[in-house]
Parts: structure tokens; sequence; C-alpha cells
DNA sequence: GCAAAAGTGTTTTCAATACACCCATGG
DNA sequence: CCATGGGTGTATTGAAAACACTTTTGC
């Protein structure tokens, strides 16, 4: 019979930021059972009367405040036994912030409940939700192809050596360093911004931004 | 207070192939109210101890039997208002399939019931669909940039005049015959299979079929 | 002045584009 | 033999790839 076990739908929330070129993904502490000490996605119940796409947003707000994070669905994951003795169907979000907010706002977030990851480091995860990460990282990894997309990484200041450490990490290629810039350049994807990158050892990057024309080029 | 008003979850099916260039969506003519008259996707409510991934496959078994479509989940659609009076969240999917196996089994399928018709020339459709309809011909865009994806439509011979066509109606771009038939047999992808096609005006052309090896390249 | 990291220029290779003529079939 | 549509070759252009040396900074 239908629905006789309540069927729940809940969203859930993949925000990434890059950080030193390498992706990094915000978990929330689980501080009951089950998975008590464990580290999951931020996850809310649908509510009735608002879209998944509200629901997401309102459970990003309820936790960690206000940001101006960019949310896109990727799928809804809804194997029976994702989560034992419920049913449980959960849509997925990847939201995308920069770094620089981020530090800004630090702050807001209740570093014990609430903490960023490498994605090359994670720490034990809940749930089926390492599988939804991946899932996530590998819509990352196709969505980064087309450089558009880094803008939401880098609204402001970049330097090119790090740009390429991003593409190198994701991606796993190796690019050169001659090629790369000439290529960024050559698509008028680019622009200096006359300032440089201080501090660090050898000589400072210049500073670099993506400029606003952007029409949806692909690279590699 | 959640789910007062129960909320309902469904699969629908955008099952598309490709007849003379042109894309095909197969639909269901909705015998009741309402939109009686109308046109829909296959859709069915989510069965209790199933995946939306099995409900959906089960759908089209049970309304018009054993194909062997290959699905994928691509949105779940949730606006609150979808659909009056009722709170209904449907996940979608695509299918694909080849032209010779529908034609080969179209008996199977009740011509009153089901029918296939031209992405440009779609009936009334029903609730939302529609627009369901057209974001999946959008994620069908994306996908058959990826040659790897055409075959699924071919999976036996086809003439490069008609790949030519379902290109330059899908993407909506022009493309110089020499230079099309030259980047695919550059690329690998396609091997003559020392037949031609008969009948028709001019000349008969060589019929081709993809090679096994496709390592996902990008065309345009 | 040395180590560290960033920046630059040239040559070669290969794919993308543009373009005009010939070929196989049906009637 | 003519109309229709399919098949082929070449020259040009431009981006991708490969590669080594110079410049700026901190210490």
């Amino acid at each position: 019979m239908q629905n006789r076990l309540q069927i729940k739908i809940e969203t859930n929330s993949n925000i990434f930021t890059i950080e030193k070129g390498q992706l990094k993904v915000l978990l929330e502490k689980r501080k009951n059972e089950p998975f008590k000490g464990y580290w999951a996605l931020p996850t809310k119940l649908l509510e009735e009367n608002i879209s998944l796409e509200d629901n997401n947003k309102k459970c990003i707000i309820e936790k960690i405040g206000n940001f101006d994070f960019n949310f896109f669905q990727t799928h809804t994951f809804s194997d029976v036994d994702r989560i034992i003795d419920q049913r449980v169907i959960s849509t997925s979000f990847i939201g995308t912030i920069d770094n620089i907010t981020i530090n800004l706002k630090q702050d807001q977030i209740d570093e014990d409940e609430y903490k960023w990851f490498y994605i090359n480091q994670l720490p034990k995860i809940a749930y089926d939700h390492e599988k939804i990460i991946n899932f996530n990282i590998g819509k990352i990894k196709e969505k980064i192809i087309n450089s558009d997309f880094l803008k939401r990484f880098y609204p402001s200041d970049f330097t090119l050596p790090e740009l390429q450490l991003v593409y190198e990490d994701i991606l796993k290629i190796e690019i050169d360093r001659r090629n790369f810039r000439k290529k960024l350049i050559n698509m008028d994807m680019i622009e200096d911004t006359g300032y440089k990158n201080d501090g660090g050892n050898g000589r400072p990057a210049k500073l670099y931004r993506f400029k606003e024309n952007n029409t949806q080029k692909n690279l590699f």
C-alpha cells in the first residue's frame, strides 16, 4: 500500500569553497545518535509549502545564517536502505562561495558544530553522505571545465599559479605554466588588475580577475 | 506542521528517439480530467519500497511493456503550485532508444494512448509537463555534444548526412559536409560498414556505425 | 648573492575552416 | 541525360603543445 510507512523528503547542502587551489566542503558535526560525533551534510526535512530549492536555502539560513551562496540542484538520492529504519529521499544541492567572504564571516559559524574540510582529508561521514559528496565533486569537475564557473570561487582577485592549481587538482591533469597563461589571456577571460600578491617566497604573482564578458568557453 | 497535507512523490519519463535527424518524445493521452484529451509524460507515484530509478522503470513496464530504455535522472521538480490542490514532487528521467527498435515493437504500443511527437510539433500538454520536456531537451543538447551519447540512438547503422542533421537540428548550427565527415573519421569515432543506403533520391549514402573504443571526446 | 617562485617567447604540430568538383543512383 | 543528393582533396588559419631562460622578491 502506498505510503504505509511515511516516505520523507529532505534536502542536503554541499557547500564548496576553494582555498590554496583545493576544494573544501562545509560539514556539520552530529551531536546525537545515530552517527554521533560523525560529520554530515547540512540537511532539512521538506516543509509543506515550499519548493526543494527554498527548503534548502532555509536550511542554511537557519543553521549558519545569511550567506550569499549560489545553489543548484544536482540529484535526488532515493535508495531504499540509504537510512536504516526510515524511508528518506534526499535532494542534493551544490552551493559555492569564495574563500574571502568565508574568512570575513567565519565568526558567524560555530567552529565546534560546522567546519570546512579539504576534500582529500574528509573525516568520518554519517549516513551515505560521503557518497553524496563524491557525486557532487564529480559535478563540480564537470562544471569547472567551463571557465565561467570558477568566477563563483574567485569573484575578486587571484593569481594564475593558484588558478592553475585548481585545474590540476580538480581535473587531475598537469598543465604547462606558460601555455596555461597564454590560453586564459588569449581567450579574453581574465585581466590584470595591476596589483601583485605580496608575502610568500619568491617573486610575487600578478593579481588577475575574470572579465565580465565571459561567453562560456571551454578550457581543456 | 510537517506533512499535514500529504506530500506525494512521483517519477516522470521523458523517452526520446531520433527519426530523420529529429528528436521525438513519447507521450500519453489523458483519458480523464483534469486535462482530459491533453498529452502528458508517463508518470507514476513512488511506491514505498523501491528507489525512484526502479519506480520509473516499473512505470514504463506497466504502461508500455519491456523496452530496453536507457534511463538517467535529471531533475526533481517541486514548485508548490505545479499541480493544483495537491502537493506532488516529480523526479524526471530521460530515456533513450533507437528508432529501429521502436519500429519493430511499435505494435506493442496502443496508438490511441501513446504516441511519438516531434519536439517541434508538440500537442497540448498537461500540467507543467511542457516545461519538464523542454528542460530535458536542454539536457539532451548538453549530452549530444559528447559524441558517445548518440550511440544510444544509433546502436546500428546510420548515414553521415543523417547524423549531421541531428547535430544541426539539436544544436542549431550549420556544419560543412566535408568537415563534419573529416572530424568524425579523424576522431576515430565511426567506421564504414561497407553497406549502402538504398532508395531515396540521389547517390546512396554509406552506412557507418560507432566504434566501440569511444573515449568520450567532445564534438563542437 | 642565492634560493624560490613567477614571468616571458619561439617553434612545431595538428585540428578547424573554407571552398569546388566529381560520383552514384532513379527516373 | 538530367536532377538529386553523397562523396572527396587541398590550402589556409589558428590554437595546442613542447620547451629554456630571465626577472622579482625575501633572507
